[in-house]
DNA sequence: CCCCCCTGAATGAACGTTCATTCAGGTTAG
DNA sequence: CTAACCTGAATGAACGTTCATTCAGGGGGG
């Protein structure tokens, strides 16, 4: 009888371990604890430390897109589009410091750059901040530049500003916020 | 007889180690091999890994320094030093693949967030991106926003275009790069 | 209804490997 | 010869992963 809800303590387990301490401050032994399993159950549900980290970081990938498209303003300009998925992955990243500072280990890693390589030159689905650009582009409402260039000017500094707020470096409020992802557009806008 | 070039020679090959495989990639034996000494004779000159890594860090940091300020047009308009810094930033990130790459793994590590919380909260004299800021706030040239947003605005969509460029997302020429560093400029100010 | 057997999820000690660090002994310069 | 320097095998801790064992609970025979 297996029991689903094992696969997700175990996923939480690592989640929070990986955020806290890095890949290598989270061995099997601890994630088994901090789960309420034994290390080798881990293995019943994942097939490899990698594997885990691998399902850790799709699950959360899920939870982030559907945050983003909240409340999508699908018929407004772009601008007014940029700035909801902006505002909302700030905001969704400060609610969720776990969450975000797992990404942030993941991006940092062979793990990231493999995915992000994957996502640009793979032959998936483009993603909704792709498309956004693209029409961007088209429209001729924002700079000529290549996407991953688009992409470092906007999203790179979001990232940036929340990193900063989870060291309390700064504090983001709704304001700093707002005006944090308007100067992301202002960055890129013609 | 201790021999400063095998000071050197450890350091270099730790850097290089690190950059190419990261911190847990690189170990004290590995670093010993490609340096030309035994692992036992890198405790004559560093107390610790750790040791080893922030003196590795001291010392491009010191390099890196160097580059931004040749021919720094210390008269010129604020905006035009902004310009040179960003452009020699990136050049040299870009000459210096192995350089860059270390240092992104020391700024995504717990030594690169101590690092940065001592340079911002500190007592050491401002570094010269500081003061540039400041003086830009003091002209009412910027955006009002705190210095942690001005440098997630503007120096971290170009050290993620460096990273593109190293991972061959994209190719930075001079052109692209001018054009990334005015838009940096363009994000922050008013 | 009870009892026995069987299934397979769960366990956690043990394994083999890898790592940073140490130190006894060899080597070299002066 | 002495002292400083260097070496690399040894050390012990920590890691991911494995697997012999345990045991709760479902089902069938009496």
């Amino acid at each position: 009888m297996i029991k689903p809800e094992k696969r997700d303590e175990i996923i939480r387990a690592a989640m929070e371990l990986i955020a806290e301490h890095g890949f290598h401050g989270a061995p099997m032994a601890l994630v088994a604890e901090r789960a309420g399993v034994a290390a080798g159950t881990i293995y019943r549900y994942f097939e490899s430390k990698d594997d885990l980290i691998r399902e850790t970081h799709a699950r959360l990938e899920g939870q982030i897109l559907a945050a983003l498209t909240e409340d999508y303003p699908a018929t407004q300009p772009v601008r007014e589009r940029f700035l909801h998925i902006g505002r909302k992955l700030v905001e969704y990243f400060i609610a969720s410091p776990m969450e975000f500072r797992f990404m942030e280990q993941f991006f940092n890693s062979p793990y990231g750059a493999a995915h992000r390589r994957e996502k640009l030159f793979g032959n998936k689905e483009k993603s909704i901040i792709f498309k956004l650009f693209e029409e961007a582009l088209e429209q001729q409402i924002i700079k000529p530049l290549p996407l991953p260039v688009l992409c470092a000017l906007t999203f790179g500094p979001l990232v940036d500003v929340c990193r900063d707020h989870a060291l309390e470096f700064i504090v983001l409020d709704e304001a700093l916020i707002a005006q944090t992802v308007a100067a992301c557009w202002d960055g890129v806008k013609l």
